[in-house]
RNA sequence: GCCGGAGUGGCGGAAAUGGCAGACGCAAGGGACUUAAAAUCCCUCGGGUGGUUAACGCCCGUACCGGUUCGAUUCCGGUCUCCGGCACCA
């Protein structure tokens, strides 16, 4: 409890159980105040100064920010701030990812509508992002699930299906037979409902899909622009879009027309392929059961792996099964007999969703092979030994010679490829291709919270898109939570009967919505001109401010969000609404928020509510901490008494400016020669701007740029500690004191602003210019040289800076702790790192 | 499984480009101030070992094994463990 509080050297302190501290509670909430009043954070699109954007990942309103929402606006924060002081015209906007899935869940739970559950979290998590002292304009806020914003998320589907990139076909579901209803993927608990436990089936539905493998080669060279991306997102992406270059290989079928067309990167195994294995759903699957003697139980087993999820199909672990079809197509090459079976490892969604087996040189075709007792041929040799089928106790992948495979015998399986494919070629029996891992982006969404899609359907018309005049097409209000059957739209008959734009008479609306990653995918475009009534957003606004210049965010997101965001501006610039081809310059990929080794998470229970900590010891302090703890890039662990660490510290700052406000009345800048003491603070002032300046811009090392405060802040009190009152150097204190403010103002910007303005300035801190440091003042006079013997540290030297090598190599060797380790030893060389060390070799 | 990360004191972490391992902070221990406590300030603080309980010295130490180098937390090869993403959570 707040016991009692009083005037003492001028400033207001509280006790908090009779503990004296600053009064963070008063001074947040009074600049906050102030900053809301003076709309303090409003930027225009055009202004004399260079515009630069700094955007964090708009969050999710789920209730309550947690702590990575805190780190990510910190950080957010720090750069709009400092890049203010740098003189740009700085945009920081906020907003809200409002649709979603949990919004349905709620409801359906708790009976509360999604649009209230929303707006009373953004509401919650508004207020909490202002207790922070976060620098948004605020005029610029957007919320996903506003039809102001869905209209425009609409107008982007009717770009998408007008340029040919959105289209309908039938797709897996996952669905739950109780509760006719889909299921997301995380409403699948062990492969059962959330909701009822019955088990899961697949059901296809007809959807639709954005074509993001028309923009494949783009998105992939594009990377090569993204100097300024971790190296390790763009290398996620690349593997994601997962281009490989290979050959289609035809096998004729003995009586059919057509051929099973097979995609393949090693064309130089051909002559050892010994069978062919289709995807569960390919559809020669079901032509070929029907002329088996088999036909059931192949369709049985074909149904059983289309229900397996793609990833326990393609885990190595997971058993491989399959089942011979009776039937055999020829191998190309050698007109040799291929069994063909069907099998759980192969994905119809990846290459033509037929397999070559080549079970010698492919590990999986191995462990299939000796699971089913089918043939293995040898016909890549390793250089050095001989490899025969019995022995073998895995797949040889590796360069070799290829062996029994006819005229191409003796080349090196890259020169044999080379030669398979012209020949292939030549015979008609193969093509280069390349294959890509990305699949179409598949948007719709068999639920209520989302973006209706802006389509109808006429009997008479077909496939109509809803003219934009007519946007948005509003999401109902009244609506039942637990329909069952399909989307919850489709249960609504004054939102599914229509007309049809075209003819007139009565149609049906699609009752799917969007996918809410569409949402996110261009709401960076939104905040350039958010209150546009009448386009998405001004290709000027977007001119002004595209690309951002610093995006942050979750890691998680390294590939979905930023690949669509991707797609997005690219198909944008190609309709001539945006100039850029990517849309973030730089990124920084946060790390997690871990607690007792795990991420903070409701479920785990290691929850540490920000709110708590922001009660107790203010926002500067919360920020302040999260950034110290740990490099942005990397994973946090969450210490609640390392909280403590920062909150001495914010006190020790404004005790060191309350004890020193006398300074403050008096004018006049550093003037003639500095003592010896004064030289050592006044170096480690400018030291310390360069290193702040250089961690944050150069590095992002936001918490070696606050250690180096912390060493300033220590360094001036050892500074009044030890030289006498009489003798202090008032102007060079002053001037610490100050710069020490305006380095520390980006991450604490409360304590500062009101340090700032008791120490007389009437202009805010956050106004200021960055400071610049001093060249000629870095230089120390004095170096510690460290003297190794054999790369073993045994003496330093102290020289002074401009001392020449050949004599700091002299004092070294003459050292007396060096001297009797050189007695009766050659001295073989010297390495002299100038400035640093001297490493004597010797032997005996 | 595939793809991407990470492993340094009791703890969070620090050491652009290979050159003093442990900055800064937390915790812990000791001391000063105080009737006492809190707060504050000062000192110690990787492990082992020698030394007069000293000054000071020696050996080991950056997940593990090996390599390159005068010198490796940093580069290379291999192993182990933990974490993130995997397309309907956002």
């Amino acid at each position: 409890m707040f016991m009692t509080s009083w005037i003492k050297e001028g400033a207001i302190v509280l006790a908090y159980n009779g503990v004296e501290h600053y009064e963070f509670k008063a001074i947040e909430q009074k600049w906050q105040s102030i900053w809301e009043r003076e709309n303090a954070y409003k930027v225009q699109n055009r202004s004399e100064k260079p515009n630069y954007y700094v955007l964090e990942m708009f969050p999710y309103p789920s209730g309550a920010l947690h702590m990575g929402h805190i780190r990510n606006y910190a950080i957010g924060d720090v750069v709009a701030r400092l890049k203010t002081m740098n003189g740009y015209n700085v945009l920081h906007p906020m907003g809200w990812d409002a649709f979603g899935l949990p919004a349905e869940n709620a409801a359906i739970q708790r009976g509360i509508h999604p649009v209230e559950w929303t707006r009373q979290n953004v509401t919650n998590m508004r207020e909490q992002q202002k207790r922070l002292g976060l620098s948004y304009d605020w005029e610029r806020e957007l919320t996903t699930c506003s039809p102001d914003y869905y209209k425009w998320t609409q107008w982007m589907f009717l770009l998408m299906y007008n340029r040919g990139l959105a289209y309908k076909k039938t797709a897996p579901v996952n669905w739950c037979p109780t509760c006719q209803t889909v299921l997301a993927n995380e409403q699948v608990s062990e492969g059962g409902c959330w909701r009822c436990g019955t088990p899961a089936i697949e059901k296809d539905l007809e959807q639709w899909f954005f074509r993001t493998t028309g923009y494949v080669d783009r998105l992939l060279q594009d990377l090569e622009l993204l100097e300024g991306w971790p190296e390790r997102v763009r290398s996620m992406q690349e593997h994601w879009i997962g281009k490989s270059e290979g050959t289609e290989v035809t096998f004729a079928l003995p009586g059919q027309e057509k051929g099973i067309t097979v995609f393949t990167t090693r064309s130089d195994t051909l002559y050892g392929v010994s069978f062919m294995v289709l995807a569960a759903e390919h559809p020669l699957v079901a032509e070929l059961a029907k002329i088996s003697p088999r036909k059931e139980e192949i369709l049985d087993f074909a149904q059983k792996c289309h229900r397996e999820s793609e990833i326990d199909r393609t885990a190595a672990e997971t058993e491989k099964e399959g089942m011979f079809l009776d039937a055999y197509c020829i191998n190309p090459l050698n007109g040799g007999r291929i069994p063909i079976w069907v099998a759980n490892y192969v994905l119809m969604e990846y290459g033509t969703g037929a397999v070559m087996g080549v079970p010698a040189h492919d590990q999986r075709d191995f462990e299939f092979a000796r699971k089913y007792d089918l043939d293995i041929r040898v016909v890549i040799s390793p250089p050095d030994q001989e490899l025969s089928a019995e022995g073998m106790t895995e797949a040889y992948v590796k360069p070799g010679v290829l062996v029994n495979s006819g005229p191409f015998n003796g080349l090196s399986n890259i020169e044999g490829q080379k030669k398979i494919d012209a020949f292939l070629k030549e015979q008609g029996h193969g093509v280069p291709s390349v294959t890509y891992r990305l699949k179409d982006w598949l948007v719709s969404r068999q639920r209520y919270w989302g973006a209706p899609i802006p389509i109808v359907y006429c009997p008479h018309c077909g496939i109509m898109p809803v003219p934009e005049t007519e946007l948005p097409v509003l999401l109902p209000e009244h609506i039942a939570f637990d329909p069952g059957l399909l989307s919850p739209l489709a249960h609504v008959p004054e939102f599914v009967n229509t007309i049809c734009p075209q003819c007139g008479r009565a149609a049906k609306r699609e009752t799917d919505t969007m996918d809410t990653f569409i949402c996110s995918s261009w709401y960076y475009l939104r905040y350039c001109d958010p209150n546009n009534k009448h386009m998405p957003f001004s290709k000027d606004a977007a001119a002004a401010w595209m690309p951002v210049d610093q995006y942050i965010g979750g890691v998680e997101h390294a590939v979905m969000h930023l690949l669509y965001s991707r797609f997005f501006t690219k198909v944008l610039h190609d309709a001539g609404w945006v100039k850029v081809v990517e849309p973030f310059t730089n990124l920084l990929t946060q790390g997690m928020v871990i607690k007792d080794g795990h991420k903070m998470s409701k479920s785990i229970g290691n929850v540490v509510d920000p709110e708590e900590i922001i009660s107790r010891y203010g926002a500067d302090t919360a920020r302040l901490f999260i950034l110290f703890a740990s490099p942005p890039d990397k994973d946090l662990e969450w210490s609640d008494q390392g909280v403590e660490g920062s909150w001495r510290f914010l006190n020790r700052v404004w005790r060191l400016i309350q004890s020193q406000r006398h300074l403050f009345s008096t004018d006049g800048g550093i003037q003639g020669k500095l003592g010896r003491a004064e030289r050592e603070l006044y170096r480690k002032l400018h030291g310390t701007i360069k290193k702040v300046t250089e961690d944050i811009e150069a590095r992002f090392s936001l918490n070696t740029a606050i250690a180096a405060i912390m060493e300033l802040i220590n360094e001036t009190y050892h500074y009044l500690d030890n030289v006498p009152s009489e003798k202090h150097h008032e102007a060079l204190l002053k001037e610490t004191m100050e710069k020490t403010l305006l380095l520390l103002a980006p991450f604490a910007p409360h304590i500062t602003a009101e340090l700032w303005e008791q120490i007389g300035n009437t202009d805010s801190i956050h106004k200021q210019r960055w400071p610049q440091w001093d060249e000629s003042a870095l230089k120390a006079e004095q170096l510690t040289i460290v003297v190794q013997v054999n790369g073993k540290v045994r003496d330093r030297l102290v020289v002074l800076a401009d001392s020449a090598e050949e004599e700091v190599q002299e004092l070294a060797l003459q050292a007396p702790k060096i001297q009797p380790l050189l007695v009766d030893k050659k001295v073989a060389r010297i390495i002299n790192v100038p400035g640093r060390l001297v490493n004597i070799v010797v032997s005996d």
